[in-house]
RNA sequence: GCCGUUUUAGCUCAGUGGUAGAGCACUUCCUUGGUAAGGAAGAGGUCAUGGGUUCAAAUCCCAUAAAUGGCUCCA
């Protein structure tokens, strides 16, 4: 007998050689039917399977992680039948499952291609296959007879890829008529792969190497509804209509030139004002946590990033240094604020009393990023970060990550960020020698952070080796509205900068201590933190932030005298808007406004004048009926303050 | 940076070798209209840039730039 423990930590008795399968319909016939594979001791494994004795084991499905990644997993073997079955001698290199759905490598050979004009095709020919209910059959093959199976396919990527495989650890995969090397596990059969959809080819280079041999990668998903892929399809539309690259054209936020140069985003107005009242929004916050606004040069001497090590390690890759008439005089555009922060730092000795030091600044920096890398407002060459740089002693970081841990929370609950989970990245344990700063420095740090995320209430995934060579950090991993993920808000300890620029400070028995330095920045930039926001909103910013909170539609010119007063008013309660002034009709006026996603539309005409009154119709619910203007202002106000 | 695709009016896009098009936006006129597009007229283009092929190029070829989908990178 098998003695097997359950998730919830029940056990259960099973006859010797019984299979995840088996679990599974001991619990339930739904499960049993839904079962992908297990995971057994946390190891995903085939559903069909014999269990080891004394296994803890969970039954995967659709809803697992887990489950999803075998599932295309086993979907790109069964694409990869289909491209063998349509196109015939293609070789085949990796297939793997990604977040969403999966892709595989192939060598179409000479003179042929896929477009999207033959994805139909290979859809229909996979779900043909799938059809076939086939199973995914595990065999434990030698290497040598590996090898002599891949010589008689001429496949040269798998044969590459056995060569760093041991022997007795090689498994081939068959369904239906196709056989990969792969490790596994795969699910039981192709049966549950209901809908399939090809989404992207692109050309990759084997093992990302452009000296080697150019191939062509297939992404593709699929599910075992075919409503999932409706729903699935429909979100990426939804994706496409927020896109921030086409809503910043639509609501004339902001817009690139040519002329200007690639990635060096001109703000207009409307976006401006959003992004200075972000600033502003944040620098009082800051000023409240006790930060110092500083400001500082767009450029700096040679010398300071040669202190910094960014002029040694970046140097060549990026713009060019700005030269002077004096020989040898050289400047670059600054990549980042810390080195001029850190000459802040020194310019007065600094004593254990006066720590923390926090100095703040919306620093624009310039990186000369690769041009295929660019991407709208999300990585661009000049950009605006929100930064802060705090010195304080080894004994203060744990408390000063708290204080920006709560500033982070503050920025995302009032920009309707409510679902993300706080990431801590530490040293890698078994390569210690990779990073810089002490043993006990990195421990205190470590623990630190992991205190103040526990003692925050925060969610928390924590990554080993993911830390930077100078610093353990935590970074806000943020779910948007239709479920993508961003990083946001960064927290980062540097034990370099501090060393390199040899900041000090004198401790209570005279010595000259080290500060720790902790960088953070809760937009991260305001450019990508903009683009986020407007995907995460669709272009409806929360009232407080939006450029323009109403506009006035007179009803004809006779009445934009009254329509101007009642924007008078408006502005002397702080309210931001606009009147449409127009010779067009009320219809247009209110489509218009309702495209310019506009919060509220203010209709006025002869009884609205007559009376002293606005008639309010709310973006996306319509009309509300008319109200006096002290009303409207008092509902907004007090919207306004609920949301921060 | 590499591979692929794209670039035509302010915007969204038609136009596959023979005189440059539509809708919206813009200007003017008419219209004074009550909750998602009132009507008419007009103006607007070295078809990304530079070469080439051709009697003839938006269209075919080459280069450059930018955008875009990937790859690599991301202090």
């Amino acid at each position: 007998m098998l003695n097997i423990t359950l998730p919830d930590g029940s056990q259960r008795q099973l006859p010797d050689g019984a299979t995840g399968y088996d679990v599974a319909a001991s619990i339930s016939e739904g499960l049993a039917r839904n079962a992908l594979a297990v995971t057994v001791n946390g190891d995903v494994r085939d559903l069909h399977r014999a269990l080891p004795d004394n296994a803890t084991v969970s039954i995967l499905t659709w809803n697992d992680t887990a489950g999803k990644s075998t599932y295309w997993h086993s979907s790109a073997h069964l694409m990869a039948e289909a491209l063998e079955a349509l196109y015939p001698g293609v070789k085949l290199a990796i297939g793997p499952a990604i977040e969403n759905g999966f892709y595989y490598d192939v060598d179409l050979g000479e003179g042929r291609s896929i477009s999207s004009e033959d994805f139909p095709e290979i859809e229909k020919k996979m779900l043909e296959l799938a059809k076939n209910k086939s199973r995914y059959e595990r065999k434990e093959v030698s290497k040598a007879d590996a090898i002599a199976y891949f010589t008689e396919k001429q496949d040269p990527y798998k044969l590459e890829l056995l060569e760093n495989l041991e022997d007795g650890n090689i498994t081939f995969y068959t369904q239906g008529n196709f056989t990969d090397l792969c490790r596994g596990p795969h699910i039981p059969d192709t049966g549950n792969i209901k809908a399939a959809k090809l989404m992207n080819v692109g050309g990759v280079f084997w093992r990302g190497d452009a000296n080697r041999q150019q191939l062509t990668r297939v992404y593709g998903i699929t599910f075992p509804k075919a409503k999932d892929l409706a729903e699935y399809l429909e979100r990426l539309e939804e994706a496409k209509r927020r896109d921030h690259r086409k809503l910043g054209k639509e609501l004339k936020l902001f817009a690139f030139s040519e002329k200007v140069g690639a990635g060096l985003p001109l703000w207009l107005p409307k976006g401006t004002a959003l992004r200075e009242r972000l600033e502003q929004f944040l620098r009082k916050a800051q000023v409240k946590a006790g930060y110092l606004p500083v400001v500082t040069p767009h450029i700096g001497a040679k010398e300071l990033y040669v202190t910094s090590g960014h002029y040694e390690k970046y140097g060549a890759d990026s713009f060019q240094p700005i030269k002077t008439p004096n020989p040898g005089e050289e400047f670059f555009l600054k990549p980042m604020n810390c080195p001029h922060h850190c000459e802040i730092y020194k310019t007065e000795p600094r004593s254990y009393r006066d720590l923390p030091v926090r100095f703040a600044e919306f620093g624009t920096v310039y990186r000369y990023e690769q041009s295929g890398e660019l991407h709208g407002l999300t990585r661009v060459r000049g950009f605006t970060q929100d930064d802060a740089h705090l010195f304080c002693r080894p004994d203060q970081v744990k408390d000063e990550f708290m204080k920006v841990i709560d500033i982070v929370l503050y920025v995302l609950k009032a920009l309707d960020f409510n679902d993300f989970t706080a990431q801590i990245s530490l040293r890698d344990p078994e390569n210690k020698a990779k990073y810089i700063g002490t043993d006990e420095n990195w421990a205190l740090a470590e623990s630190a952070i992991i205190e103040a995320a526990a003692e925050k209430g925060l969610t928390t995934t924590t990554e080993l080796g993911e830390a930077a060579f100078y610093g353990p950090k935590l970074d806000f991993m943020v779910r948007d509205a239709i479920g993508r993920r961003w990083q946001l808000g960064t927290i980062q300890v540097d034990y370099n900068l501090p060393e390199r620029f040899d900041l000090e400070y004198t401790a209570a028995d005279n010595s000259k201590q080290r500060p720790v330095m902790i960088h953070r920045a809760p937009f991260g930039s305001l450019e990508r933190f903009v683009a986020v926001l407007i995907e995460h909103c669709g272009g409806n910013f929360p009232l407080w932030l939006t450029p323009e909170q109403f506009i006035v539609l007179p009803i004809s010119d006779k009445y934009s005298d009254y329509a101007y007063q009642v924007k008078a008013q408006l502005e002397q309660h702080d309210l931001r808007g606009t009147v449409d002034g127009r010779d067009e009709r009320i219809g247009r006026k209110i489509r218009d406004a309702e495209m310019g996603k506009i919060p509220y539309l203010l209709v006025v005409g002869e009884k609205e004048a007559q009376d002293n009154i606005i008639s309010v119709r709310k973006h996306g619910e319509g009309d509300l009926g008319s109200m006096p203007l002290e009303a409207f202002v008092k509902s907004v106000q007090s919207q306004m303050v609920e949301a921060m």
